[in-house]
DNA sequence: CTTAGCACTCTAGGGCTAAGAGTGCTAAAA
DNA sequence: TTTTAGCACTCTTAGCCCTAGAGTGCTAAG
């Protein structure tokens, strides 16, 4: 038989192997592959053995079925697997979820968290947009109090911080210029935009009109630290547990601590902030320990053509990955149409 | 001996039970409370049963020592147990940790969580402030586009909440008038006396500035939709976990479920808002059958002598009471005069 | 009322066994 | 040369029995 006939019934046999035990979570024996596929199982533990031999499938021990690797998984989410069309019912119900009216972006993505939950029944991950990434729209001070004024930040994303900063002086009378000020100055830039030219202001007028530049050079600290900050958001993560990997209380330990701190997940998906497409990560594949059980698929979502944040799941390596990547990349399209909507 | 002799072994009885049990986890055997409190393990199997006939404490199987029922655990924080003094060490790392400047309300309220399962080990709750619940003290208005207008809202607990709506007409020009309109018909209301005030005002005024009027009833509207949200922040999730009561995957789910459905917790934080002091609620007083191996500790925390939140933790009801209860005590005091510093 | 003594109960853990599932190898069949 | 049937082998799982140990409850004596 030719090389090529081997090869292809190989795959065959991992696909058949993948499918199955991502069903059921059961091993595979070759018995039950002969019968899907037509060759004695005779013939299919001879095939399964060079599969394990190149590191596809494993044992869990001698006398059960093959389980997929994560180098099988890897294989199957590359070239074997073929992606299934999104089911109409659940992209109507998506649609229908952010056809509501919100109002603000926290909302919407809260939202999605949860629909990503729904839908994919793995725990539901959005990075919040950057506010660093976007554009400086609106600044609004508001006097209220002796020397505390509220910053209002409204990114060009719609993203709206805000902080409390208590001022050298009582500024009641001059918020309204120190607002128009910035207003006029910054409108449009990034926030780096802003501090480099920030900093040349000050360096240019030394003298004039200091204190109002020194506020001003106040608040834009403020508004940096503010934007150091990364927003994780997580649904869902009670519904992971109904899986069977989940049965030992060390595994539901694990996964509770990647839900707890956030920052690593966050890293990971901002790392893969410009990646167009879906990214998957399957077991080892982590860098991060408590992950190395678990899948992670993500999309970015976008605002006019720039990347602001990433969405997607996690869940444990036996995961669905032909029905659920394409649910990842339909909510990430909806997500940025909504967002993109939702500033016009 | 007289009643009230027996009694009072009894109590010393159950108060070395309990806190024998609190610490190891293990249950309690005759001859190690014969070794604390002098009398023969005999004696001591005798009060034991009696004490086990009164429902105080049970046996998980014959032949192991006892362990606290809830009924057990009440007596002991009813009466029994002895309030021990917060300790200066965590004294002083709470104080340190709110001595630092915080940026906004929010910031404050994520910390405390932080806090409260750091120095308690348990898992960490706050109720935020109840915007409904405190006066309004400005609002402003910014246009951020067409027929797009952010609306800021200040309380006078300094709680800021911020939303984007969409406007019949192109109100840039206006944004100011109704801005200035709400400030000085609003201020100090609370958002019942708003809503109120608003109505009359639409009835008397029929005619005149309507649209105007109409705009602002829309504003209101969107305002007491965002109000009836709670919001409940939780930290130290995953420290619980290296508790033994966690050992079963079971038990953590439900913990899980507790976490991830807030409402049932946010619901009874809510209705303990106006009581002063400290609430212990211990397993099976807790109507929510997921929290029925849970006690939970709160207490209110004010702004100017109203209630406006809660806070608290909750673990498993074999939880070391009389360290506990005084230190969410001290962090209530610790959050009331953090918030009311940070108005001032 | 307290205590010593003793029989009794129950659990946890180890060792053993049998059933079942699935493999790997070999030799025969296609 | 490839496929298949057959069979011995391995390993897990569940059940069973047993023992050691912890702790009780009861009784009778102090």
């Amino acid at each position: 038989m030719p090389l090529k006939d081997i090869m292809e019934r190989q795959n065959k046999v991992l696909e058949i192997i993948i499918s199955s035990y991502v069903g059921t979570a059961l091993p595979v024996g070759s018995r039950s592959v002969s019968k899907v596929i037509g060759f004695s199982s005779a013939t299919i533990r001879n095939i399964m053995s060079d599969l394990e031999e190149q590191g596809y499938i494993t044992h869990p021990h001698t006398s059960a079925g093959r389980i997929p690797t994560d180098k099988g998984y890897r294989c199957y989410v590359g070239s074997l697997m073929r992606l299934k069309n999104i089911k109409t019912e659940e992209a109507r119900r998506i649609d229908e979820e952010y056809r509501l009216k919100r109002k603000n972006i926290e909302d919407i993505i809260k939202k999605t968290t949860e629909i990503l939950a729904g839908i994919t029944h793995q725990t539901g991950i959005v990075l919040f947009p950057k506010f660093k990434r976007s554009v400086f729209k609106r600044i609004n001070l508001v006097s209220i109090g002796r020397k505390k004024v509220l910053v209002v930040l409204v990114a060009s994303t719609g993203i709206v911080r805000h902080f409390i900063i208590d001022t050298k002086d009582d500024l009641d009378r001059e918020v309204e210029a120190i607002t128009n000020l910035l207003n006029s100055e910054y409108y449009g830039l990034t926030i780096d935009g802003i501090k480099g030219k920030l900093l040349r202001r000050l360096k240019e007028e030394r003298d004039s009109s200091r204190s109002l530049i020194e506020e001003a050079s106040d608040i834009i600290d403020s508004m940096l630290q503010l934007f150091q900050e990364d927003e994780l958001y997580l649904g869902g993560t009670s519904c992971l547990l109904s899986q069977p990997e989940f049965e030992s209380a060390n595994s539901v330990k694990s996964m509770l601590r990647i839900f707890e701190d956030k920052s690593a997940l966050s890293r990971l998906m901002e790392e893969d902030l410009e990646k167009e497409g879906i990214t998957v990560y399957i077991g080892k594949e982590n860098k991060n320990k408590d992950m190395q059980n678990c899948s992670i698929v993500t999309s970015s979502y976008r605002f006019k053509d720039e990347f602001i944040g990433r969405l997607g799941i996690i869940g444990p390596t036996r995961m669905e990955y032909s029905h659920l990547i394409p649910a990842v990349n339909y909510i990430s399209e909806i997500v940025t149409r909504t967002l993109n909507e939702f500033m016009e």
